[in-house]
DNA sequence: CTGAAAGCGCTAACAA
DNA sequence: TTGTTAGCGCTTTCAG
């Protein structure tokens, strides 16, 4: 491995000049300029970035900390944080916390340790002393997924709320009255979509039966156990509402156990999946622009840590409604081939 | 951000001393010790690991490259991998190379600058060249999923010959006579796959029809595609093996749309997925042990970076046969409903 | 426009 | 058992 030095030997300069030429910051002239490339080239010369970090206080690292990257939904924003960033240089330290605030200071503190450039984050629950954490660590930081107030960071998010409203209002539309949900417990975002909900049926006179709404950890497991009793209530509901992706397939697995048939039970869940439309009958969904969230908060991240002195802003995204078969009682039994659905489309989680 | 001179100040003693008690190496008194803990506490200090990077000219940096992290399969591995990695002190790089030996080389150099300890990979289909570039890394590494004859690496893989096999020899005993495939062919695994279908169709004294089998990308598009052109040949196939989730993916799309009836029409795919219970027909698939290969490759890692004189050594782990529905051609029609299926398959991906 | 030299924070000889 | 010190490879004043 040829240092700095072996370069500056080789072409006849200094040091000095070398970094100069490399970062292409200071004037160099162009007789001295091609010396140094031509050497740089020959000598298969790379910069070493722990010394350059070590002396620029800097580095090109960037943590992206999700709950668990194989939720396909961070995984999704987890690819496209990847390219943009391998695009500007930076590398991406991967962090599941698992929902859990200790692992997710502990990471947290090595990307201190790290002198990362950067942070792009769906923060735990613990709202407040999670973004005191992040605050206090003085690194550039984008949030995502989950909004926090009054947080003096960027972030950027769908208006869960919004979403949850128009999806309930859209089961209503469909005629079911007795609906149940089963909600991500761990996050600020199942909390506001629990709002949502609860707003589209205020505004039909309506509320949620209280022994029909569980906040849950978002697992699969979870999602199962819960729908399964939700379905043995005395008084039954009538369709079902997931607030993510996980939930959704334990729910599909326990109705489909418990032989409900749908849409005559509605369902319907957020974020969509390549299995979404080919569960059978398939299944309607709020999705979340996840390519979008994924590209937006890196680019915000790069233009924070290139000023940080930038007002700090909160990007708002649509989620999209897809009315598939699950939520579809007023016209049942339409085949599915024949229903179309999107070959590529870019919202859709795997 | 305290360093270790600080520390070395409160507490009175030189930064030696302070480098001693942090590492454990050396030994140092009891009380000396207790009063360089209560600095370090005191000062919430953490050491630089720039610094300790450029000064030993290692690091806690381990690369894991992959084509896809939105890769159901591959995101289980990360997910895995990052766990272990953790719990030992290594943080994980994420890199996403799309089966692109630029990328791939791209990457690898930058695990050379950035002095990772160690390397994940899935090595693209350029073999030679790229493991050669692996390999003059000097970065201790472990293969996964594609296996490199020769190569001096540990790695850890599942046998794709007999588990392709194994997979076209159940179909054939479900009665398929004419079956298509699709394939990865980006990959060795996807050609090792082939062989292995073609080994039990001679044992059969059959062979594959050559136009039912197409080496393609390993996308959904792909997939879709393909499947739509192998239905449309004069002469039929009456069933499909594609070798990836993605694949498979796109084949029940395909299927949907055209409207084959399924298992009449024979259906399987490699990798198990929380949606191959849950589409109707649900889907026979070869499940590979992601779990096990993440968890048993992070392991081997630290083992090599922790002795490099071990001999190389390669993990085959066995993939598990899933009947399902969808080649269950002998009894038809038994409501999805009373199959039961895993809730909680090791194995399963999203 | 270029060079000399200091020093980022840490570890590891070597000394004591 | 502890301290002194050199130096990892780089960038960045400061001089020229």
């Amino acid at each position: 491995m040829s240092s700095i030095k072996d370069v500056a030997k080789a072409a006849g300069v200094s040091t000095a000049t070398v970094s100069r030429v490399l970062s292409g910051t200071d004037y160099v002239s162009k007789e001295v300029t091609e010396k140094v490339e031509a050497a740089v080239k020959e000598l298969n010369y790379r910069p070493n970035r722990a010394a350059r970090s070590l002396r620029t206080q800097k580095s090109n690292i960037v943590g992206l900390v999700v709950a668990d990257i194989h939720n396909p939904f961070f995984s999704l924003i987890g690819r496209i944080v990847q390219d943009v960033a391998f695009e500007n240089g930076y590398n991406v330290f991967l962090c599941n916390t698992d929902e859990d605030p200790k692992k997710e200071e502990a990471y947290l503190k090595i990307m201190r340790d790290e002198n990362a450039s950067g942070i792009i984050i769906a923060p735990t629950h613990q709202t407040t002393q999670s973004v005191e954490n992040i605050i206090n660590l003085g690194i550039p930081t984008v949030l995502i997924d989950r909004q926090v107030e009054n947080a003096e960071l960027d972030g950027v998010f769908i208006d869960n709320i919004n979403a949850a409203k128009r999806l309930m209002e859209h089961c209503l539309q469909q005629g079911y009255h007795k609906i149940a949900a089963i909600i991500g417990g761990g996050s600020k975002t199942g909390k506001l979509r629990y709002r949502g909900m609860l707003d589209a049926l205020n505004s039909h006179n309506k509320s949620f039966d209280k022994n029909k709404v569980k906040f849950i950890e978002a697992h699969i497991d979870d999602g199962y156990r819960a729908t399964k009793e939700l379905l043995q209530l005395n008084n039954q509901p009538d369709a079902l509402i997931a607030t993510n992706v996980l939930l959704g397939a334990g729910a599909i697995k326990a109705l489909r156990e418990l032989n409900i048939p749908i849409p005559e039970f509605g369902f319907a869940c957020f974020d969509d999946s390549v299995w979404a439309p080919l569960v059978n009958p398939s299944v309607t969904v709020m999705a979340q622009p996840a390519i979008e969230i994924g590209r937006t908060a890196m680019e915000m991240l790069i233009n924070r840590i290139n000023n940080q002195n930038l007002s700090y802003r909160e990007v708002i995204l649509r989620a999209e409604l897809i009315e598939r078969e699950s939520t579809n009682r007023l016209i049942i039994s339409s085949p599915v081939a024949q229903r179309p659905f999107p070959i590529n489309h870019g919202n859709s989680v795997l």
